[in-house]
DNA sequence: ATTACATTTGAACAATTGTTCAATTATAAT
DNA sequence: ATTATAATTGAACAATTGTTCAAATGTAAT
């Protein structure tokens, strides 16, 4: 017979839960960091960022570096300047856009590793 | 007249372009990554891996905790696995999944730095 | 064999997302 | 004022995605 073993088996498990439960932060937190992850997680997002990590660039020149539209392109960065990953400054006709925070390179660097192997 | 500024400055702009074109990395590496964030860009499947990142849990476990059916959780660990992002082993009829990974964790944590801010 | 439990699977549906296209705004030069 | 260039915007469409539901596998115990 097992059963002892099996008791005390079923209630590690729990035990395990248990913890794990009261160890979850705030609903919101994971939330926000899914979304974050979000927007790295487009290719053309992935590309601007990566190609925003050496310089500045404005929108045309990302566009033809990326062989993207100029409307593609602005769509992103859009979205990546609301999500505080790129800032800009206007100098005349012409927007640049650099990434906003030391994180982001961060993040890419790690995840380059990972995918690198 | 500041024709001189003006060409300089637009010089600069196309050498850094320039410079941008030449260090992009294989599309395919960009790519790969985008899609590895692309999984952590999911509410549910951060919180399974953050579930994951302190023991080894079974499925309906991980359902009991995030309130999920174990079905949701069990298609969600099936693209996690698949991505080298999880990996399990089987106890009789039940099935523990665990982290696959160090990265995992460090990616996780990068990326809850920059949320919390 | 059959019962019970843990997990997986596939189809279907709703929701979200990224690009394109056309039109618009912003800025500077003539 | 008008022309030209840079960038943004909104609507529309196609494609992708995550959950639900019902049915099907494993696996172990009676």
């Amino acid at each position: 017979m097992n059963t002892e073993q099996n008791e005390s088996f079923l209630m590690l498990q729990s035990e395990a839960a248990e913890k794990v439960i009261n160890e979850q932060p705030d609903e919101d937190v994971l939330f926000d960091l899914a979304e974050l992850f979000k927007i790295f997680g487009d290719s053309n997002r992935i590309r601007i960022l990566y190609a925003l990590s050496g310089t500045e660039l404005c929108v045309s020149d990302l566009a033809r570096i990326l062989t993207l539209s100029t409307s593609a392109v602005s769509h992103q960065l859009r979205i990546l300047k609301a999500s505080k990953l790129v800032k800009c400054r206007r100098e005349g006709k012409i927007i640049f856009y650099m990434l906003d925070d030391e994180h982001v390179r961060d993040i890419i660097n790690l995840g380059l590793e990972h995918v690198i192997e």
